[in-house]
DNA sequence: TTTAGCACTCTAAATATATGAGTGCCAAGC
DNA sequence: GCTTGGCACTCATATATTTAGAGTGCTAAA
């Protein structure tokens, strides 16, 4: 399964790789041949062909076609065959570099970072952020709409703000919202958001004699609005890039995709990463578990927040795809990312 | 150009709407024969047809084609031929009333509110959001990121939460921001945004003698966050739906719409509607401006969040819609969203 | 092991043909 | 003076036919 293959096959796989990344057809034994400077004759490339087709790392749509990589000559290509190329490193510092001090929010920050890589790549740009459970708490800000709606405010510590309106089954006028806030502010600063509940149960139970109203509510709040179900936040750039790919020019094909892209809940699960997995991975074509991508390839990489916590930024794009570039890319920005929450600390 | 029609010219004419609309193909005078009970021979239909189509109210793709409405057909349609249909009142009235217990926040609130519009009317659902600026200042709050940077947290009196970096020129402490900050809300509390830099630039002279440190990072808080440019917000929904539309069906027509979409800050432009217009509008092919929309029809209606303050709420779709459907789905969800704001108080 | 030669395969493009829905116009009829 | 049946004409669409050429696999000789 992982033996090598000899250095000839290799050369032959890369070569129609890279071909049919460039010109997005099958390729004949004499193509390939004016192509690279290969010294065999074609009936030679077309015995070696054959075996890398009995091997199932390329294949043919018809008899009288050229080959094209499968899924398994991809993975051989991406695992073996991948040169580092630095080329275009310089122009994506440069753009990074120029948007360090432009940074204005979380949101606009991850808009520009999906607009970014989806521009460099020319693919679809996903950046998936964390849920809020798992972020760490900063502060909480209560504001009273009616007596029994609040307006809740949660800010974390890296930057991210998010509110939320609660029902309330008790009515509560303006001070006391101020009192539970003061409370929130000083129990909670600096915990994980998913230990709050936990530590509210804990607390409920010493504060509820003296302060009956205060702690029921605040629990309300925390119940409803931490402990709820949280969305992840997802940013999805340069979905008109796949318009470009000759595999898309047929609705049939296109459609599928845009209609996942639609559902963002389903979107964040498919892009999330491991945590624990670090550098760039990449699931080529049946690879993906998801229906609609498996026609695609996805790059992944996570970028860290804290040492325990990350988000993932991925490319998506058809099979066929600069894998080098794409690399480059997805390393660079994650990298640049995970200094930002890191060393920079500019949240 | 604003004259009526004969009557037996506004039914024939009503008549290649209403079968355009279904049948997505141009309709001969004998098919239409059929499908309407009309008591006259195919040829009356051709010279009636005829007469519209000098008119230009209708045209055909080429000699032996059926006819088709012309833009200034679809107007006449909708301005004079359109009966009300309150068939599914029932339906969207129910969708909406469930939905009225389930508010969270305006971001989920209104992403829940175009997947309605969208979900009834199978068009692409759009909302547009005033800017910050039109919007009354609620309180600010500012958090210590490094003695040169801070995050700005605005909330507006409508629940709109909007958090921004802001790098100032001069260092600070938490305390001194603290400061600042229960500045800001003394004095800008009600207060719309756009009155805020004007405010301050009043108060400044007053304030620097005493406060002069205060004065200045307050001043540039407000020059650089809320006078900045700031985006509207923009919800899109059901761009899917496009597909299912037969004048969709090839790339080259999908790509520019969906490209389109792609730039936010251009879409809310579009779609953004002046706030003394009260009541749908329609925007029929040509009459759109944007180049990419020329080929649809666009249906807009504001909701109102004060008196003077509106969003807009629109469903865009190809120019042969269902407008009777459309009217009714706009009209409920829009007067629904108003009512939000203003009689039910929920923000 | 490599290669030239050759018969064979199959797609894609080009061309030809047929079908039929729809039109405009005219002369006859109510 | 509308209305209508009849008829010649038009033109997009669908189907069938042909052709060109890129590519293959196999074989036999180097």
């Amino acid at each position: 399964m992982n033996t090598r293959l000899s250095e000839r096959k290799e050369t032959i796989l890369q070569l129609i790789v890279n071909s049919f990344i460039q010109y997005p057809e099958p390729v004949g034994s004499k193509t390939l041949l004016q192509r690279s400077g290969l010294g065999v004759s074609p009936a030679t490339i077309r015995s070696e062909m054959n075996e890398l087709e009995r091997l199932h790392y390329i294949t043919h749509p018809h008899t009288s076609a050229g080959r094209l990589p499968t899924d398994k000559g991809y993975r051989y290509y991406v695992d073996h065959l991948l040169g580092q190329e630095t080329s275009e490193t310089e122009k994506i510092q440069a753009r990074i570099t120029a948007l360090k001090h432009k940074i204005k929010s979380i949101d606009e920050f991850f808009s520009t970072v999906s607009n970014l890589i989806s521009d460099f790549t020319s693919q679809v740009g996903v950046i998936v952020f964390p849920v809020l459970d798992e972020l760490n708490f900063r502060y909480a800000n209560l504001i009273y709409l009616s007596e029994n709606k609040v307006l809740v405010v949660w800010a974390t510590m890296s930057g991210l703000i998010k509110e939320q309106i609660v029902h309330l089954d008790k009515a509560v006028d303006p001070e006391l919202l101020q009192h539970i806030a003061n409370f929130m502010n000083q129990e909670f600063f600096g915990m994980p958001f998913h230990a709050i509940k936990a530590h509210m149960a804990k607390r409920i139970s010493e504060l509820e004699r003296s302060y009956n109203k205060l702690a029921t509510i605040a629990d309300q709040i925390v119940s409803e609005s931490i402990a709820a179900r949280q969305e992840r936040k997802v940013w999805i750039d340069g979905m008109s890039h796949i318009f470009a790919e000759p595999e898309f020019q047929e609705i049939t094909t296109i459609k599928p995709l845009l209609e996942a892209f639609d559902q963002r809940e389903r979107i964040a699960k498919v892009f999330e990463h491991d945590r624990t997995v670090d550098g760039i991975t990449t699931t080529i074509g049946e690879e993906n578990d998801t229906a609609e991508f498996k026609s695609c390839a996805i790059v992944r990489r996570n970028f860290y927040i804290t040492d325990s916590l990350c988000g993932t930024l991925s490319v998506l794009g058809p099979r066929r795809m600069d894998y080098a570039k794409i690399f480059t890319a997805v390393e660079f920005v994650s990298g640049f990312v995970s200094n930002v929450f890191k060393e920079e600390k500019l949240f």
